[in-house]
DNA sequence: TGTCATAGTATCATTTTTTATACTAAAGGA
DNA sequence: TCCTTTAGTATAAAAAATGATACTATGACA
């Protein structure tokens, strides 16, 4: 097998050991990719992110949502409104993201059937 | 924008929220994804994974060799030497999360620069 | 005047992840 | 006999991530 169709002779480290070591460092943690899953499909305000990721806290996605803004991922639009109204929406940067997002969305829907039954099955084991 | 060209109709929760969720549940953590990408190129031993990925410890690689092993995502050879030879290795269930880890691969290697300089952007800005 | 909704923040506790360090077996070679 | 190598395991500690809970501002509305 060769991985050489990848052009890795312009990477410079960073500090990272590998590509996909820089992007975990963008998206990766037990939320980010979920949020923007739910983001692929345009804006969407706080409360209504927080009833689509049921399980993370209040405190988490507001976390989690200043970090995707700090590093160009999403963007975030106040409106001047009480109660207040907040929509949060990918820039283009994290528009790129999307491929990847997909991809695991895809592999979730073909493969999580099998994942749970494999671990049924270790389970009877114990 | 519109996601419904994937077909979540037939998508069972198994208790996540949603299939990037499961996803997530086999290749999330710090460490899985960079293993998994170290694994396209062919069968490597265990020191060998070491080297390849700086900073992870012994124990950590052997925990998330472990879960990979556990979920049908990698082999574990034992060649019976003094001193012992293991050789981890895609399984075929394992090969169908190429995919996600190229599309990741991919991302850095077009992004990283990006990101690094944005970030020190924001520290002049303390 | 009291209540509601939204999008948070603050504080502290808990859980999970990760690290550091030392230890092991077993065969081969000096 | 001692040293080396590989692929681990054991134990304890530290660090990071996550969670629970309570609290806030503001204007509209009853």
């Amino acid at each position: 097998m060769n991985n050489q169709q990848f052009d890795l002779s312009n990477w410079q480290s960073h500090g990272y050991s590998c590509p996909v070591e820089a992007t975990l460092d963008i998206i990766g943690g037990k939320w980010k990719s979920v949020i923007l899953y739910h983001l692929i499909d345009g804006e969407i305000r706080f409360n209504e992110l927080k009833r689509l990721v049921p399980g993370i806290t209040q405190r988490m996605l507001t976390l989690q949502l200043r970090e995707l803004e700090r590093d160009g991922i999403i963007h975030r639009e106040v409106y001047k409104q009480v109660p207040p109204k907040v929509e949060y929406s990918l820039t283009s940067f994290g528009e790129t993201l999307i491929p990847i997002i997909k991809s695991m969305l895809h592999w979730g829907i073909e493969h999580t059937e099998k994942i749970v039954q494999h671990r049924e099955q270790a389970e009877v084991k114990d």
